[in-house]
DNA sequence: TTGAAAGCGCTAACAA
DNA sequence: TTGTTAGCGCTTTCAA
């Protein structure tokens, strides 16, 4: 029980404008067409009251948060801030919050937040890991609802997914560096398991494959997506017995790293080396050279993600679907045309 | 009225364990040592239920909703999105959960934020604002408790503020650069009406009156924390009569934007002149060259700042106070010895 | 120590 | 259309 001062409640409104709390709750929510005159005289009293429904109260009565849960790896990582961004603008303007999960690549901790869900924190979750899963994370994610997965998946889950076309985001990059004369073309991507980093692999095998190029095992490199992963990247890219006209990079971060491990080498980018990247974070544009990049609308992922989470809570029965968010080339400096 | 498949409730458990619910309410609040035999009772019903409680029943009962929000400009800056990591590690820490509010520079979703009070939404506020604000913001926070400054001031608010050291930073950014030589030192910077910008402005005038340089009004250049800004920058700065040795960049965005306004026109930084700058974001070490910079703890500030919000929801006769987050000078390649 | 029961402030079924 | 009233599932007072 609690025992702060009192605040004003709808009772207080009620008994002001000379009414039931029925009423004046339906009013609040729209759910009936007043007189003006008792508009009015509710409104007098929400006035000069200065009354403010309580949120807790209401939650519990309708079963419902009203919130929604955003679930990231991190978010100093600018494309999981962008999808943020967006998830934060588009829950707001359908009246929800938005509360935050940082799972640092954390099982336990990933496994927290879906509990979120069963203490009824939450009405729904958006969900976006970008660890290889051992079945951990995929069995619990299976026992909650309504879940929707973003940016990569959790294999053998059956919940709404929303990635992003990286096949044929993988493709274009490749494309633009065959149409650029180069043929000689590495890989240096993320961990194999993951579903972003097959696709991507496929994308570039297709644009190979359509400039009959031949595909090379030995040219495509698995590790982080990470800008150290990079750096150790282009060590491995100068041990190969002829250097590659062009590498495409899984991830802006391992271009970056990429792009210094190789500056330090003295290996010159664009002039030695083209580089095409993936996601298009903001720093993509400020490194040397500006780095062309496969972008990757990480915001509109955030808006599309609470869109469908929203229909699925309003209604539960909806079937489970996939989603891609288109991507597209993003020329600037990194790549030239092969002498 | 919800009508959904009934859940199981503290009921159900207590009446498998053979107890009242209160029993069973306050074990689980360890508001109480039960007999082992009991709690094995109470533990096993739990399992076999599956019991989880109703955050809702718990926070309309408690009157608390153990939520605190964060409200921050943007999150795809990296500053902010630093200090979301670090306040959301330290509410959950406290098993608080953090809701995200993005203010996008617009005053009526930053009062919008504020009512999460009135509404019993959250239990306190975390709150960022960069925007010079008219009194309109002040006037409104006054009437909300508890709320906490980060970052930045709103003049005239009498709440709990966490700021980093604006004035020894630039102390030290400038005095960084006067020990290297360098005495015709500019300064670019944000909105003139903003603390920060103030302090830092201060601790630029004192670190030249430190190296017997005079101050010159007109080596001073106001603007915003923009890379936009700092391009425009560029070219008052040539427009200059005798070139500045160095520029001292209140923000990193203001100092990127510099690096490439300086070098459209063919100056380069740091051979014909350095450049500090200030927040050490992510991307100051992306940059050609590297940024030397004064290095802010946002994460430290979240940190913080949960920590002095959870104080104070605790305990809300608690006095307002005052924190300053030490910065530091990270060293890169930006400055050199002037010849 | 334990339980009965009264709220917390809303929403919504039902009746008028 | 409007009001009465019974919950929502907890916590906590109060009495045993």
């Amino acid at each position: 029980m609690k025992m702060a001062e009192k605040e004003t409640t709808i009772q207080d409104v009620a008994d002001l404008a000379g009414l039931s709390k029925a009423a004046v709750s339906r009013y609040l929510n729209h759910k009936i067409t007043l007189p003006p005159k008792t508009v009015e005289r509710i409104e007098a009293a929400i006035q000069t009251l200065g009354f403010r429904r309580n949120l807790l109260a209401q939650r519990l009565s309708t079963g419902r948060s009203e919130t929604i849960g955003l679930v990231v790896p991190e978010i100093s990582n600018p494309f999981y801030a962008e999808m943020a961004e967006g998830a934060e603008d588009e829950a707001a303007r359908a009246g929800y919050s938005l509360i935050l999960g940082i799972g640092r690549n954390d099982v336990d901790r990933e496994i927290e937040f879906l509990r979120w869900l069963d203490t009824h924190m939450v009405d729904g979750l958006l969900f976006a890991s970008n660890r290889p899963d051992d079945g951990l994370l995929r069995d619990q994610m299976n026992r909650y609802r309504p879940v929707i997965l973003l940016d990569e998946d959790i294999p053998g889950t059956a919940v709404t997914k929303i990635f992003c076309d990286n096949r044929q985001g993988a493709f274009e990059a490749v494309r633009h560096l065959t149409e650029h004369g180069h043929r000689h073309i590495a890989h240096v991507t993320g961990p194999a398991p993951l579903m972003s980093v097959g696709e991507r692999l496929s994308g570039y095998r297709a644009a190979l494959m359509e400039a009959d190029i031949r595909f090379r095992d030995e040219l495509v490199f698995h590790g982080f997506f990470s800008r150290e992963f990079g750096q150790q990247a282009a060590s491995l890219i100068q041990a190969l017995p002829a250097r590659p006209h062009a590498i495409f990079a899984a991830s802006d971060y391992i271009a970056i790293g990429l792009l210094e491990g190789l500056r330090d080498a003295g290996i010159r980018v664009p002039q030695d080396l083209s580089i095409v990247g993936f996601d298009d974070i903001s720093s993509a544009d400020l490194v040397t050279p500006r780095l062309t990049t496969i972008r990757q609308d990480a915001e509109a992922m955030g808006r599309q993600g609470v869109l469908q989470l929203l229909a699925t809570i309003n209604d539960p029965g909806m079937a489970v679907r996939q989603t891609r968010i288109p991507v597209s080339l993003t020329v600037r400096d990194s790549v030239i045309v092969r002498a």
